[in-house]
RNA sequence: GCCACCCUAGCUCAGUCGGUAGAGCAGCUGAUUCGUAAUCAGCAGGUCGCCGGUUCGAAUCCGGCGGGUGGCUCCA
């Protein structure tokens, strides 16, 4: 028999039979039983797969990202199975997998209801145990679509004609086959952690003019410890959630009353809100911008003249209109408000940069499926800003952002972010206004200020606004999962669409260039990310409640009301809890209430006139002068430090 | 907007087969005066989201509406 030679991971060249399989060579290698796949000259193939020439081998564990996937398609594969001998009629679309799991859309006239999914994963167990071995076969594409025609499986016809490969796989396990490219565990017994998490609607290709599809969520691991990590994990972030953070520590409500989307900042969250509005605004002022207030309605002819009737109309509220007279419209953005304030008198080159800045609020029609807590409202008020310059300045105004955005992560102890340039695809020139001249100059202006300010980046082609390249930074939540938080978006579209100028050295009117730019993100948003972020423990400088005053019995009220007076008269959010329960009690609530310091009196407090602080989880200080207190309490806040400690219970 | 699920006291939740509602915490009252995550007792607390239907009888079954949750779609 003829002998092929194989290069293996570790560089050793072997000598095998033609023909032999893959795991075959891995058996006679030693190779443990995490390998459930393998690399053919760098290509991800099957263990079943046999080698016919020269090549090079390398293994895929399930314990690395890439075998893991493997394992989470096989178990979508799996779950497909179990539904088709479950509910004969349903028909198979598409299974990807997802971070941390896997889908699977499945077309059936009625939906899964509970307890069928917990049939199916039911079922999924018991054909896990039969360890099916997974084939897979090579098959002319006239041929797969005739199979899948005859089996009724009409959306793998529709995705099959649009293969243009002749050759196309199917993969069988047991009675069940699927087309798919693979590579796949070699049979069902390896798949073993997983659980289906959850029931959707989806739409067929994710088109809401489709049909609907029904959509199930399942997980897998490659270890039961590893599955119930990953549970455990969701548990945790569930606790952090700023919906039940906010409604436990009275930050902020939505009442029915009132509306969806539409939340109300109660007194606690309203300080969290004012600390942070006061520290942008005067950031902001100390690097040139110009805070400004303007009305949140406008006529309807400013959006009309900005466009946004044309692009943003379906977001808008609609026009109110009075007594037949003017349609007014509740703004959705503040560009054109801003820029009517540059309109009111002519600018010089001296004049720019001008940069104008406010928390503007304003209202856009959210659909009302995508509501959600603080972080997708339909009332909101934005960090807002437009800098309006000429085409020299856009790399000095881009960096002077994106250091403000720097300095800003820093104070609130962010360190989980990356950032995106958006550029446009020159290909698509129907998509992106204006000439190749300009972009390239705005383009290459972003490049050069974020290597400017040394940050890395991902370019990503195609995703420009029509009107300009941006900048997005992107900050990831305890989850991992990224949100758009800050942005530098260059627009050269409105300047042009209001006529914008500026009177140059040569006295020449020339277009100035608008940079939208948002560093917190609405209020709404930051304040969930950052209740998210903290866990509710708000650092000092945040916390809405800085230090509870507490007596330990009643003989020290009047000591404790003394320095609870002190405190606030020093400015301090200061709370005393001076009732007659028991110490643990109180330090139980306290705790509970994330309140960064507890300063205990008792007798010996009294006594030798001091304090004696408690930080929030559980740190006890040695007892202090109320001065020595107050020190502590400033330094801290100075230098927005956040005590690290557990979420807490 | 679409699909599924959920909505019971201020909060978290129980409520069997359709027979008119229950706990813990919080609140109030009293006792207790206590040193770093729950002192004890008593009291009070409800249009079971809303509207309609079935039924002798509905928190429970059916329909509609509202709100929420998870997805889909959308997200300048």
């Amino acid at each position: 028999m003829e002998k092929i030679q194989v290069k293996l991971p570790e560089g050793k060249i072997i000598e095998v039979a033609s023909g032999q399989k893959i795991q075959e060579v891995a058996s006679s290698q030693g190779i443990n039983s995490n390998v459930i796949a393998a690399k053919l000259d760098g290509a991800p193939v099957d263990l079943d797969r046999a080698l016919s020439r020269d090549c090079s081998l390398d293994w895929i564990s399930m314990n690395s990202p890439e075998g893991v996937d493997i394992l989470r398609h096989s178990t979508a594969h799996l779950m497909a199975q179990a539904v088709q001998s479950l509910f004969p009629g349903t028909q198979v679309t598409i299974g990807p997998t997802i971070e941390d799991g896997f889908y699977y859309d499945f077309r059936r006239e009625k939906s899964f209801a509970p307890e069928e999914i917990e049939k199916i994963e039911a079922r999924m167990r018991e054909l896990a145990t039969l360890d099916l071995k997974v084939t897979r076969e090579d098959m002319p594409r006239e041929k797969a679509i005739g199979l899948f025609r005859g089996l009724g499986e009409e959306y793998k016809v529709e995705i099959l004609r649009e293969i243009p490969e002749e050759t196309v796989s199917l993969y069988r396990q047991g009675d069940w086959l699927d087309l798919c490219r693979g590579p796949h565990v070699s049979s069902t017994g390896v798949i073993r952690a997983f659980k289906l998490t959850g029931v959707a609607g989806a739409y067929w290709r994710g088109d809401e003019k489709n049909e609907m599809l029904q959509r199930i969520y399942g997980t897998s691991w490659p270890t039961e410890e590893a599955l119930r990590e990953h549970l455990r994990l969701l548990e945790e972030a569930k606790k952090r959630d700023h919906r039940r953070l906010g409604k436990e520590l009275g930050l902020f409500m939505v009442s029915d009353a009132i509306g969806p989307g539409l939340p109300l900042w109660l007194p606690k969250g309203a300080i969290v809100r004012s600390i942070l509005e006061r520290y942008i605004v005067d950031l902001e002022r100390s690097l040139g911008y110009q805070h400004v207030y303007t009305p949140q309605l406008a006529r309807v002819e400013l959006y009309q003249r900005s466009g946004h009737w044309d692009h943003f109309k379906d977001n808008m509220y609609p026009p109110m209109l009075f007594e037949d007279k003017e349609e007014l419209v509740l703004r959705p953005m503040n560009c054109p408000h801003h820029i009517m304030m540059y309109q009111h008198e002519l600018h010089s080159y001296r004049d720019l940069p001008l940069r104008i800045a406010e928390l503007g609020t304003m209202y856009r029609y959210e659909r009302s499926g995508v509501l959600s807590g603080l972080s997708r409202v339909r009332a909101m008020t934005l960090n807002d800003a437009h800098i309006f310059c000429t085409p020299e300045q856009i790399q000095s105004e881009a960096v002077g952002v994106l250091r403000l955005i720097e300095q800003v992560y820093r104070d609130f102890g962010f360190t989980d972010y990356w950032h995106r340039l958006s550029l446009r695809d020159p290909k698509d020139r129907a998509k992106f206004v204006d000439s190749d001249a300009m972009w390239d100059n705005a383009e290459s202006c972003l490049r050069h200020a974020l290597s400017e300010v040394g940050v890395v980046y991902k370019e990503a082609l195609g995703e420009a606004a029509y009107y300009g390249p941006k900048i997005d930074v992107q900050l990831n939540d305890v989850l991992g999962h990224g949100e758009t938080v800050s942005t530098v978006q260059l627009d050269f579209y409105l300047p042009e669409r209001f006529g914008l100028e500026y009177v140059d050295t040569d006295g020449q009117r020339k277009r100035p260039v608008m940079i939208h730019r948002g560093v917190v993100s609405t209020m709404e948003r930051m304040m969930a990310f950052l209740i998210e972020h903290y866990a509710g423990n708000f650092p000092l400088w945040l916390a809405p409640v800085q230090v509870k005053v507490m007596t330990v019995t009643d003989q020290q009220k009047e000591y404790a009301q003394k320095v609870f007076e002190d405190l606030t008269r020093g400015g301090w959010r200061a709370q005393l809890d001076d009732r007659n329960e028991k110490l643990g009690y109180k330090i139980r609530q306290v705790q509970g209430e994330r309140v960064p310091y507890a300063v205990v009196i008792g007798d010996r407090e009294v006594r030798d006139q001091t304090v004696s602080p408690r930080r929030r989880g559980g740190e006890q200080l040695k007892p202090m002068s109320l001065k020595e207190f107050n020190d502590l309490l400033r330094l801290e806040v100075a230098n927005k430090i956040s005590h690290q400690q557990s979420a807490g219970s």
